[in-house]
DNA sequence: TTGCTATCTGCAAACTTTCGCAATAAGGAG
DNA sequence: CTCCTTATTGCGAAAGTTTGCAGATAGCAA
């Protein structure tokens, strides 16, 4: 399971530079096991007694997922949810509707990556990765 | 292939209203054949001579995609894109670098939605879906 | 056609996200 | 350890998106 160290280490070795803003956001959002928004993970770093800036936590968490250490999700309120591959590759199933967010796990169905890699060139990243639909909940709901 | 008018039947027996402001967003995308911007829309909804807010344009736009009629797709550009099935469905390999998106068909690859549809009761839309990544000229870059 | 009612629109304000620029500081070289 | 270079930060402003509310109107019923 990838631990804060090894983003960080992954960020070095691409370049970047380590700072102290870098290392909390890293540290926010890996150990929340959740998604988080923008705001919540600026709000959480404020709490640890340091002054942090909004568009910090916004170019972090831009630059985490262009090097896909993390991923973005709009969860349909408004906001942007981020969050780590911390607890594996899993697939979202995110609702039109509700913007409920079932996650199952990559192992539950095989997506043919490895094919679209060999035949575009594209160096998929396995982590979140969402279909969009209608949950049950609200199917149930209209009908 | 869908039509302005399949859109606009389907609005209408799901019990929404159909207002000018809600054709005229339809008959815009639907025709663009690609992904447009709100502000696009918008920009092409006043050139038809009509008064219309973006705020309307937005509302549309989610009303779209809530049902399943359009999709939402973030280029990473700062805005959002929009677009109807109207090309038939299909795959979006968005690059996470550089945020240029490349459309493959569902031909080409087959997810196998039905699985997850009887698995988690969850009514996949196959239309505009997106696999995350990094293209080949962003990883020729960076090599 | 007329009237009714809930839905929809426009507006303005609030909120979220991005951007430019000057000041700061990470990390490498000496 | 100190200096240097350049990436990164913070700030304020701008751009993009959402929301609340009052007024307008689609669509139904008579």
């Amino acid at each position: 399971m990838p631990h804060c160290h090894t983003y960080l280490k992954k960020l070095r070795d691409l370049g970047y530079r380590i700072t102290p803003q870098r290392e909390m956001v890293i540290h926010i959002i890996a150990h929340s096991g959740r998604h988080m928004s923008a705001e919540e993970v600026t709000e959480e770093a404020k709490k640890r007694s340091e002054a942090i800036n909004v568009a910090t936590v916004y170019r972090t968490l831009d630059l985490l997922v262009e090097n896909g250490l993390a991923s973005k999700l709009d969860l349909g309120d408004g906001k942007t949810a981020y969050a780590t591959g911390e607890h594996g590759p899993h697939i979202h199933l995110v609702c039109r509707q509700c913007g409920c967010v079932t996650e199952i796990s990559d192992g539950d169905i095989s997506v043919p990556l490895r094919d679209i890699e060999e035949k575009y060139s594209f160096d998929c990243h396995p982590y979140h990765f969402s279909i969009h639909g209608i949950c049950r909940n609200c199917r149930e709901r209209t009908n």
